[in-house]
DNA sequence: CCTCCTCGTGGAATCGATTACACGAGGGAT
DNA sequence: ATCCCTCGTGTAATCGATTCCACGAGGAGG
């Protein structure tokens, strides 16, 4: 049970504990001899140092926090995979909190990880402007915005601008024939939340088309509120012939409403979506969507935050994110096929 | 930047830090004076406990491990959040780790966990032998197994039994006609990757069919081994009329590889999958699949290990799956509908 | 031969908590 | 009045590492 200790270590190499750490930590001067028999007695041992001693006494762990929106969100566990990814390629581990888009739980989360002395810490906030939050951020805890952050803060931000996208989108949407768009937003306490719109309201602007409040769905990036929204949109006297769903979760609910409503797409009415994910290439039919770069942004946001702490100054990234078309919308006039991208 | 600590504390309220010690952990006899102070100090400083120091003392973290195969998996992702949702009602922190799929990479997890000293193991393994869960499982880290397993260890096991399932889905491919089915298998190494593979065989035989070897894909329970499995299934002079892929990755992959061949499903071939995911309603055809009751499963295997490390005795849960029929198979020829069930 | 470095090493303080033990005050029983 | 508990509290040891400082040995330079 007792497992063994840095001074049996000692002990059996017939050296003091300091000089065991000094082998451990690559520390000068050891001579060679002393080195050799530590060595052979922490593989006969099968000694580990205990991590947690080690922290309290260097006041680092070596651990950075990532704190998610949801896990359920195939976006989000592809920016978790590769920020673990880089965070391990640079000698840092990862632990993750999953907020489940609920700021009461990212706060819960946050506490937990600043508990445990993590190094620095990854948010993507779920809200606009936890308290929590903010404080670590003042008290000068190494923090990086990933995908989403809050305003006024002197943190790095890293994400991608889908403006460019919406816009191509649109155009696309504009080329079909399609009129009256509406959107299902993320929360307005998020970044993503409204950017999204925003860039859609603009987009329509360019080619004259408004945005009415009524083509506006009130959503929380997961798949309930976007089958709420759409049936709204579905109820209303005149409905849209567009859906755009501010995240792949959304758009999976109004699969859902469509599907119960017994609607075809495109032919009923058109979906679109934020966030590309491999199973939009086999929805029925094939989802036009916005694609992320979402690798990138992980490792990106991962060096943003070792370099604050170990003393570099990062900047910002903000990544392009790309549009692809494939059969939700309808068939594309010139070309006649419903699809232009797939696998 | 010198971060407040108990003492601080104690200065503050004018009293030792046993004292103090004693009041945080809800300990014997403090006055109700002396525990207004403290209380009032703590507040005012802001002062949160180290729980560095607390577990080098108290030797033990109220920390679960958790080593998933693959975050990619939406299976696991779920997986993953009843587990952290179930662990946070009992008192204790998730650290996850992330397998994909590859033993060296699942063994780097379990070490960090260890190092960290975590209370408890829960792991789904990606092989069937590593040397370190073997070890830790001897050395009594308390550890408990949640959907694959290695046999001979006297470690309690948390999964889902498809058997029943699987020889409901092969009655289910019978009934339409079908008898050339193959399967993508998991990994020999992984329990799930064998024991479906064998109920299958053992379903297949009930109705006098065989599945030979060319029947039987090599997977690895990721996407790119099903588009290439399915891809020698389809060069095959005699292919399948039916591909069972053991998880909802490498049926995805299997789609892929169906769809660039120009192939309908179910029409030129059908497929049906193992794990049921939100994805498979909306799929070109929905997916007909085995549903594992994955919430359950987590949240079991918490109560498990925590009875484990509490020094209770928990045992072994399996929980059955059940086959939910939709499209992708073909058109029932009694009913006459290709959906029977979806969200 | 003496002095002065350098090198390898060990002793002991330290990080921030928990907790065994000791101790003094106050109250009840005799 | 004395004795003995109980209650509230403080002192100090402890968990397992890292690291400052001191010290002795040995080599180089004068």
């Amino acid at each position: 049970m007792a497992s063994v200790g840095i001074k049996d270590v000692a002990a059996r190499a017939g050296v003091s504990v300091a000089t065991v750490s000094r082998v451990l930590n690559a520390h000068a001067s050891v001579s060679p001899a002393a080195r050799e028999r530590v060595l052979a007695a922490v593989d006969a041992l099968g000694y580990r140092p205990n991590t947690l001693a080690r922290s309290l006494r260097t006041d680092q762990t070596r651990t950075l926090g990532l704190v998610i929106s949801d896990v359920l969100n195939p976006y989000f566990t592809e920016l978790a995979r590769s920020v673990e990814e880089e965070a391990r390629a640079l000698g840092y581990s990862i632990i993750f909190g999953n907020a489940d888009e609920r700021p009461e739980l990212q706060d819960h989360h946050i506490r937990t990880l600043l508990d445990r002395r993590i190094d620095g810490l990854l948010v993507s906030p779920a809200d606009g402007g936890s308290p929590l939050v903010l404080d670590a951020a003042r008290a000068g805890t190494p923090m990086v915005f990933v995908d989403r952050w809050i305003p006024g803060l002197d943190v790095p931000v890293v994400r991608a601008d889908g403006r460019a996208a919406v816009r191509d989108l649109v155009a696309h949407l504009y080329g079909l024939g399609h009129r009256r768009l509406a959107i299902i937003a993320g929360p307005a306490a998020t970044t993503t939340g409204s950017e999204r719109v925003a860039a859609f309201r603009d987009a329509l602007a360019e080619y004259g088309l408004a945005l009415p409040d009524a083509y506006i769905g009130q959503g929380d990036f997961q798949a309930g509120s976007g089958r709420r929204a759409t049936e709204r949109f579905l109820a209303l006297p005149e409905p849209p012939e567009v859906v755009f769903a501010a995240d792949n979760l959304m758009a999976l609910g109004a699969l859902d409403a469509i599907r119960a409503r017994g609607l075809r797409i495109p032919h009923d009415i058109a979906l679109a979506a934020f966030d590309d994910i491999p199973w939009f290439v086999h929805t029925d039919p094939p989802m036009t969507a916005i694609a992320q770069p979402t690798g990138e942004l992980g490792r990106a946001a991962v060096r943003a935050l070792t370099d604050l702490i170990e003393g570099r100054t990062p900047e910002s990234v903000t990544l392009p994110a790309r549009l692809v078309v494939r059969g939700s919308c309808g068939e594309h006039p010139t070309t006649g096929t419903t699809r232009r991208s797939d696998a």
